[in-house]
DNA sequence: GTCTATACAAAGATAGAC
DNA sequence: GTCTATCTTTGTATAGAC
């Protein structure tokens, strides 16, 4: 059934269903501990279910690891892709901005994944960042180039801004911990929330912004 | 010897030049696959000794870590103790940006340490974030006020523009891979250094200068 | 599909000789 | 201080009954 097999129905509801527990259980605890940190243990009880009839779903942890960050990249680079280019510069960079802060604020645990994964060197990540994300980026630059020869923006390396953005937005989700030591607040507090989007969209859109 | 008795001089070199390797294999090899990821035969390997000589050295795997994690604390605090409020306030934050962005290049395994400590909740940093760090951080938040205040400074959330400083010079360290994919370069690119140094430092400071 | 029992491997740590 | 040998634990994964 889980191999293929379009039957009954309400059985592969049920299947899937599991399935899409244990990669929400997987996304929860390895953003937390990483792959080799995280046991099947762990992984099965946080999803409900046993260890074998996780391991019936995902012939082995890696291959969970790897599923969860498949669905992961969907998370990430949707912001990225809704970029838009047919509206005011420091518009639709300031919606970037809120878009990605949204993400930390609603998807912490993809982000951290994301982020684990690059410290390691994102030994599985790594052709995909080296053919698409590279190519999405060019794409965007070239929009970001635009607007400065056409003297809508300031004269910046299009790659340092998204990398400025990219950091900045992240970093909310990244160094809850910290951020929460400091300040005693996280983003999952509304007021919070808004104030550090509005402070980061001043520095940044004000950094670009022409004169 | 280790645990204390002066003896000889020589000898007690010997065994501290040890100590410092081990330590700094620690550093390079939990800085990617954090403490669950390490194993005592590769970090022996990586110091050159064996791996009952090294616990000789350290008593377990966790000891070291937490000995390493405290080398780090002092790498990573020393730019943000070093900050300036006897100077201009742009010209201390872009000193302050530039001797950060020397940290993620002269030191990226210590700057991923944090990172990865941080993504996991900094189960041992933690105390000491919400006392030292929070007091340290405090100090430098008024500094900024004041000068907010006096009119110095475009009107920002202190907090908000530490973190902005925090998350872009530490994403060249910590998101190496990925900026290594996108533009081909690393910080150790010596042109490509003072290009991101400058970028960074126009984006931030021209978004907080007074208008 | 799910369970119990179990095989198998890896890795942390210790004992004791030298 | 350093080595060899070994114990022990933990965790991944499989076999086979139901």
């Amino acid at each position: 059934m889980v191999a293929g097999a379009m039957t009954s129905g309400r059985r592969a509801k049920a299947g899937a269903a599991k399935k899409a527990a244990i990669l929400r259980a997987g996304l929860d605890i390895f953003s937390r501990v990483g792959l080799h940190g995280a046991t099947l243990d762990r992984l099965a009880e946080k999803a409900g279910v046993s260890k074998t009839n996780l391991l019936y779903y995902f012939p082995s942890k890696e291959a969970l690891y790897i599923a969860v960050l498949q669905d992961l990249l969907d998370i990430w680079l949707a912001p990225l892709r809704a970029f838009r280019h047919d509206v005011e510069p420091l518009a639709a960079i300031g919606d970037y901005i809120s878009l990605k802060m949204a993400v930390s604020r609603d998807h912490p645990q993809a982000s951290r994944l994301f982020c684990l994964e690059m410290l390691q060197g994102a030994p599985l990540l790594k052709t995909l960042l080296e053919r698409d994300l590279r190519q999405l980026v060019e794409e965007k630059s070239a929009i970001i180039r635009g607007w400065v020869a056409e003297g809508k923006l300031a004269p910046r390396d299009p790659h340092h801004l998204i990398f400025t953005i990219w950091a900045t937005t992240q970093h909310y989700a990244d160094f809850s911990t910290q951020i929460e030591a400091v300040c005693g607040q996280t983003l999952q507090d509304d007021t919070f929330f808004h104030q550090a989007v509005e402070n980061v969209q001043r520095i940044i859109l004000e950094g670009i912004r022409p004169r």
